[in-house]
DNA sequence: TCCGCTATCGAACAATGTATTTGCTATATT
DNA sequence: AATATAGCAAATACATTGTTCGATAGCGGA
């Protein structure tokens, strides 16, 4: 790729991270964006059709990092039980704890419900494939059971980061799993 | 009040809820309420001030009559069990099922985040008091079993009503207990 | 019924922000 | 070095918000 094209997204994405610190994303405006990465208008249309779509991009970027399975030898799975699964999410929180400053910009409003919603994307396919495959046959709607998984990973993730991420990531994942274990074996 | 005032509520809200149905949230301009409610612009600007808090109206509106006590003679409560809880989350949900075309509405975009929000101002209280005190003293933090239980209801209840309310109140409300009873008691 | 009060109207206006176009410059790639 | 293309600044059209103000219509009390 041509250097200047990576260059203006790097010096977007950046301009945009330093902002979030500052402002909330409703708040930025692309003209800030411009002015942080000192980059022109018309440059930055031709790479973000808008905003909206430049947030995708970065959450795109965190998740690849957190959910890249083929750089983590422990991440080999074979579908049998949740032992991976547990593994994933301990991966997971712990690529979270990294990117903890930036998450807490994004999350501290309404971008949140951007990053939620692709990671919700992402949690779908693992936690059908983990979980729900091994609690079959429940005495829940299987749709219902998928999504309360999902949201109470998410919504725990949320309150871990909110404050400040206190509690490291294997506390974190053990209370997840001390949430919603005794309701899928009970 | 002067009906003059009650008029135009009535209007503005009514032509927000009509729009509802045809638009998004956030594609809703104040313009076109203005229109759909034949009210002049100065008028809406001095009953709201902004888009924002005719909605926070609406949610306390519906709110209102969810959480009131004083009209069900079944929800007198003595604060000593579950059960009380129980009876408020049914009787919850069936005032949700009656609001349930205006809920696809207001929860099919962007606006579900305030919706949302101001819902979990209600519950928080009421888990706090209902349940925490009952279920003390778990093996996990506080502030985490309050909001995973709130947050279980809520999206619950989202799931409940995105899916059309096929099911009862009744149901729904077995499955929420289904869903965090086995936690509690673990 | 009349009168004073005030809610509403509507048009104009400033302010902000988005998104597109254009012609020129700077820089990669070959 | 030649060509392609990414970047830039400036102008512009457009949409939306939120405010102001004088005129008008409707309300409620006497």
């Amino acid at each position: 790729m041509d250097r200047r094209q990576l260059k203006t997204q790097q010096a977007i994405r950046q301009a945009f991270s330093a902002l979030m610190k500052r402002k909330t994303y409703s708040k930025i405006t692309v003209q800030d964006i411009l002015d942080e990465a000192n980059v022109g208008r018309s440059t930055f249309y031709e790479h973000y059709k808008t905003k909206e779509e430049l947030l995708h991009a970065i959450c795109a970027d965190i998740f690849s990092h957190v959910f890249c399975p083929s750089l983590e030898p422990e991440m080999r799975h074979d579908f049998s039980n949740t032992n991976d699964f547990k593994h994933i999410v301990i991966h997971m929180f712990y690529h979270f704890y990294e990117d903890k400053e930036e998450l807490k910009g994004i999350l501290g409003s309404e971008s949140k419900e951007i990053f939620v919603h692709d990671l919700r994307g992402f949690l779908g396919e693992l936690v059908y494939d983990y979980v729900f495959k091994v609690y079959k046959n429940k005495s829940f709607p299987e749709d219902l059971l998928v999504n309360h998984l999902i949201t109470s990973l998410i919504e725990l993730t949320l309150w871990w980061i909110k404050g400040d991420c206190k509690e490291s990531p294997e506390q974190i994942s053990e209370y997840y799993f001390g949430l919603i274990l005794p309701t899928l074996s009970a």
